[in-house]
DNA sequence: TGACATTAGTATCGTTTAGATACTTATTCG
DNA sequence: CGAATAAGTATCTAAACGATACTAATGTCA
């Protein structure tokens, strides 16, 4: 059993029994300024698309997100450190596999790891995604904007860092994610109201300017009590 | 083709195609001080569950919101007024059709035409849920998230609402949703500052009190810059 | 060595926002 | 008429946010 999993649309994969839906992951990983998402070429070279969203289907009684991992795995190589499923998707948009119904996985996975590309795959920034198919597009802009909306109630940039960072690290880390610019003493005070780091007693060594103090990621909470309402329709 | 697609695992529907995945329309309802969901009874006895969410299974071609808006006619009579894909389950739970997959929407209907109901099918408050199968019961209280969750992005508050409705009416509606009270002053000031409603010339002659004013909705809409980060995390 | 650039981190200020409280207004009921 | 009831407003305080400017600690380079 060689390459299995690679290709999107590759049916000779692990489980016996092949589903009638496929798993699509979208994999990002900080590059540069931006985040990037992960694509692999498609093996079909008649195919009209040349990218696919690593997926697969999942095996019998393969829960979904063992499933995604899984196939996260297979295409960059290191587990994803934060994922979560976005929808299903499937109304007649076109699909590389030829199946009903597709359901998304948003994942990331931090820089380093992503470094490690074979040749048939490849990052992109995600404002210049390549043409891919009607629903695998769709699931793409989904999970983006997924990855936004849920970047408050999960520890997302902290996937994304190592153990001690930076305060401005994660600042850099958050605005990538958000894809806007944070303002710095906002962004401290309101990371300190939450508790959600605690310094160490130890300073960044390397570089221009003063040193900066880690911190480490500490998420013990109180409840905000939540008595408001926030409209942002239209 | 009598009965048809109103049991959740009642076969006889009116797609040719049966697919591998289903489809389960979580209904919601403002009924007295509190949200209901809908559920119908299982046809068969020896169910350990004695209640199902509407379920069926999506026709060839058919759009997946297109077969939930029809699970869910069929269930209560008429179209919800707001529906929304909360995601896929599968999972190893359970599910009264054997299906290794099965999407959520979560739906609601004004109450007045929720009180249409047949025998088969019964209004169950959100904190008082029954017995359901394992996949049903986390779609029931996923469902349930996302709605609170998508408030702030949907107009779902108004789509339960008659076109034409008090301030206070709004309130109470969105209390009910969100399964908390709300502080009258600034629920008033953050609808203004939005410009969601507008006023018209009528008013309510019924009742005690001082006649309140009717609004109805109207979202015009200027963006926020949204500078700023929330951490809600844990 | 000493000015300067660079980055971290803080202080202060004005503006906005949210919740609490209490008030005014307009109607029904008795 | 006066009490009850509900709608709607005004005022105050505290917290949050963004802007700006400041201090602090390091490396660079003349």
């Amino acid at each position: 059993m060689r390459d299995r999993g690679i290709s999107s649309i590759n049916p000779t994969r692990a489980s016996s029994r092949r589903s009638s839906f496929s798993i699509d992951v979208i994999l990002f990983t900080p590059r540069g300024k931006q985040l990037a998402a992960l694509c692999v070429r498609a093996d079909d070279p008649r195919a009209r698309e040349r990218w696919l969203l690593p997926s697969d289907f999942a095996a019998s009684d393969e829960a979904l997100e063992t499933a995604a991992r899984r196939i996260a795995k297979d295409a960059c190589g290191v587990e994803p450190t934060w994922m979560e499923q976005v929808g299903a998707f499937g109304d007649g948009k076109r699909h590389p596999a030829d199946v009903d119904l597709s359901v998304a996985f948003a994942a990331v996975v931090p820089a380093d790891d992503a470094a490690a590309g074979r040749a048939e795959r490849a990052w992109f920034g995600v404002s210049e995604p390549p043409a891919l198919a009607p629903r695998q597009r769709a699931m793409l802009d989904a999970a983006l904007a997924a990855l936004r909306t849920r970047m408050d109630h999960a520890p997302i940039a902290f996937r994304l860092l190592p153990e001690m960072f930076t305060l401005s690290e994660l600042q850099v880390m958050y605005e990538l994610l958000l894809g806007k610019r944070l303002h710095k003493a906002s962004f401290r005070r309101a990371l300190q109201a939450t508790s959600l780091v605690e310094a160490t007693d130890e300073w960044r060594s390397e570089g221009r300017g003063r040193p900066a103090q880690f911190f480490r990621f500490s998420p013990r909470k109180r409840r905000g009590t939540g008595r408001g309402v926030r409209f942002d329709l239209l």
